[in-house]
DNA sequence: ATAAAATGGGTATTATATGCCGTGGACTGG
DNA sequence: CCAGTCCACGGCATATAATACCCATTTTAT
C-alpha cells in the first residue's frame, strides 16, 4: 500500500541517476515541478499514471521499468 | 498522453475477463464503486499508481501486466 | 419475450495530486 | 571565502482524482 510509493521513487531515482539526470532537469524537461519529482522520488506523493508516463517518456525508459513487481 | 488511460482501460478489461470477473465482482472485491472501475476501463480516468496496484492485486496480475509498453 | 445481470454514463461532493513559492544544508570548484 | 549545483523539506492555492449516488441501455440467459 505505501511502500508502492517509495519502491516506485527508488525506482525513479535509480534510473535517474544511470542517465545522469538531476532532478532538475528531469523535471524541467518533463515540464513539471522539480520539488514534485523530488516528493516523488521520497515516496510522498501518489502520483498518476499520466505522470508516471511522463516521467518514463523524459527519462528514456519504458514505464514498466519504473513500475514494482507484486 | 490520452492514449495511455485508455490502453491501460483496454488491459485491465482484457484481464479482468479472462479471470471471469465482473466490473461489479472487481469493483466490490478491490473496495470501489462499480462506475470507477467502468470509467477506467474506458479509459475515462487518470488513476493513481495505488489504485493501479489495487487493481491489479485483486484481480491477480501484476501490475505490469496492466502497464502498457512504450 | 421477459427477467436478470452487466455496463454506460451523468452529477455532485470530498479528498488529494500537482504547481509554485520559499529556506537551508551538503558538496564542489575557483 | 564565495558562487554554484543538487537535494530535502515545508506551506499554500488550485486543478483534478476519488467516491458515492443515480438511471438508462445493452447483454445474457431462460
Amino acid at each position: 500500500m505505501c511502500h508502492i510509493k517509495k519502491r516506485f521513487g527508488q525506482n525513479l531515482r535509480t534510473i535517474r541517476k544511470s542517465k545522469g539526470f538531476s532532478q532538475e532537469h528531469l523535471a524541467y524537461a518533463a515540464g513539471m515541478d522539480r520539488s514534485y519529482v523530488g516528493k516523488v522520488e521520497r515516496g510522498e506523493v501518489n502520483l498518476t499514471i499520466e505522470k508516471l508516463y511522463l516521467l518514463a517518456k523524459t527519462i528514456g525508459c519504458s514505464p514498466k521499468d519504473l513500475v514494482p513487481e507484486d
